[in-house]
DNA sequence: AACGTTTCCAACCGCTTTCCT
DNA sequence: TAGGAAAGCGGTTGGAAACGT
């Protein structure tokens, strides 16, 4: 069986792309629009790929993207959605405007992790490696910032068993990763808190038409609510000025919930 | 200045999911 | 409902730039 090759290899170009490809590529989605990548680079006048355009297009040509550093807002943000979702970059993406998963892939993987390692954090599981070096992580020091908020609302946290070590430790105000979110395996006894930890993630996968029939109304979901959040509860972003786990939401820009 | 090493990120690859007939 | 095509996703790689010796 097998699928016949998405493009045909010989008569393709590859590696980086010219400056005349991208000129010919943001012309061409310009007048005709996202989609139907597979016959874009025929119709377009380009020996690429249509997987190749379309990659190029959303992490490079999208006028909407953000470039740049990231900010510390994006990376706590960043560092929870993790928590939240795993190596779901796109879900991530969604929810951090004008970048893309790509990018923050690649920012995870460069910075991010190693921030964690070096904080004596497992990056997959968010938790203090055994021997680990430090209790809490730091990104830039933002006390006036919503990061303080969330860091404050994470040292709060309840402290479990394994950390009874490190619980003498002074409490700072830099973020601490050790969320007491955890992967639907968790202790017995605190059902009620993980039923609404799955609520929180669950939401983030809902189909599209169940997004577009939220109380967006085409003006992109609320991040509280997309997540599961009650409709003007903490965590819903529909009225200003309220939190999404522990971040205000009004730093952030959540259009990008309103996804593909 | 030259060379080796490390870091970073754009791009590729192959698998999965979604859509369409 | 099945099967194929197209799109989407996440892991990996290659090469340029930055850095160290």
């Amino acid at each position: 069986m097998g699928r016949s090759p998405c493009c045909e290899k010989a008569h393709t170009n590859r590696g980086a792309w010219t400056k005349e490809e991208d000129e010919r590529l943001v012309a061409y989605v310009r007048a005709h629009g996202e989609g139907c990548w597979r016959s874009l680079p025929r119709a377009a006048g380009l020996l690429r790929c249509g997987k190749s355009c379309r990659l190029r297009w959303i992490n490079y040509l999208r006028p909407d993207l953000k470039r740049g550093n990231f900010t510390a807002d994006e990376d706590d943000l960043i560092v929870k959605l993790h928590s939240l979702l795993g190596n779901k970059w796109s879900l991530i993406a969604a929810r951090l405007p004008g970048r893309t998963d790509n990018e923050i892939k690649n920012y995870w993987n460069t910075h991010i992790r190693r921030k964690l390692l070096g904080s004596g954090i497992d990056p997959v599981t968010h938790r203090r490696v055994a021997g680990g070096a430090a209790t809490t992580i730091s990104f830039q020091p933002s006390p006036n910032t919503a990061v303080a908020a969330a860091a404050e609302t994470a040292a709060q946290a309840p402290i479990k068993a394994e950390e009874t070590a490190a619980v003498k430790a002074p409490r700072c105000p830099d973020l601490n990763l050790d969320l007491c979110i955890s992967p639907p395996c968790q202790h017995e006894d605190d059902g009620e808190e993980e039923e609404e930890e799955l609520d929180l993630i669950k939401p983030a996968v809902v189909k599209r038409e169940a997004l577009q029939a939220g109380h967006g109304h085409g003006h992109g979901l609320c991040l509280g609510c997309g997540l599961g959040g009650q409709k003007g509860a903490a965590g819903c972003s529909c009225s200003n000025g309220h939190h999404f786990l522990g971040l205000r939401t009004s730093v952030l820009d959540f259009r990008g919930l309103e996804m593909k």
